[in-house]
DNA sequence: AACTTATTTGCAACTTAGTTGCATTTTATG
DNA sequence: CATAAAATGCAACTAAGTTGCAAATAAGTT
């Protein structure tokens, strides 16, 4: 487990900013929902504190068949891509793309560039050995 | 432009179905909205049709800010990265990914893989000579 | 501390994408 | 034509996310 500390960032946030990102560092990635639930605020507190987590820059959105949320310190948790089951819903984070994929990626649009979203979609080990 | 004749799923098609997926092969890709608008039927006729279609292999969903469909022809319109600009929230589809490069993406998880999504985010031409 | 201002929150109302049940219409089949 | 199956429209609903506004909390000033 890395050092909530370690991360710049956090030091300045304050209230349920605060809660949010020490959450989503204990817990990796979490859809509003869950923020929710746990934390106990309106839904509108929760929105709107990702809003400005996603400005400055601290948490980014995952948008699967619902969205979720992940830290965005580059100590904590580089850009990776994610697996998404078909079957349960789940994300997985992956490992961070290497450099070399990366330049490969960006390769196919020449427009300016803000984020690269990779996403698998499969079938979970956990949902595949419960088929039949 | 492919000939629509070619693709030998279409050929079942009837009513609503038949018409989103000619709609979709003149137009590209489209959201559910725009397919409503164009072709005048209920939303609920819409959906039902779209996931029928997605369920046949006909076509597939592109999840961005909302949903965009679009033809699942290979001959016609193989899987390829999208770009979708964070200005006007348009998607354009880019060209496929090489053999190579979906090979090394998916080496990132030891899953079933189903389908692989690539989406890059940025500013497109048109919204970036719009800035100052 | 007391006063004032700015920030954060809860609440309720709203929007939009997508879903579902059910009655009606359309299409297919003998 | 008669009957069954499939497709559609309508309305009500769900769930994610947004917004205006008033109350509460925190921060700054004398
Ligand atoms: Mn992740
Ligand atoms: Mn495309
Ligand atoms: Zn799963
Ligand atoms: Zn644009």
């Amino acid at each position: 487990m890395y050092n909530f500390n370690m991360c710049e960032k956090f030091k300045n946030l304050k209230n349920t900013e605060y809660d949010i990102a020490l959450l989503l560092n204990k817990k990796g990635i979490l859809s509003a929902n869950e923020l929710q639930e746990i934390l106990k605020v309106d839904k509108a507190t929760i929105y709107r504190n990702l809003k400005s987590l996603i400005k400055k820059n601290i948490i980014r959105k995952v948008s699967a068949k619902k969205s979720f949320y992940e830290l965005n310190c580059n100590i904590h948790n580089p850009i990776h891509p994610h697996f998404e089951c078909i079957k349960c819903n789940k994300i997985y984070c992956l490992k961070p793309l290497s450099a070399e994929d990366t330049i490969n990626i960006s390769r196919y649009t020449n427009f300016e560039i803000h984020s690269i979203d990779i996403k698998i979609k499969g079938t979970c080990d956990e949902c595949k050995s419960m088929d039949n």
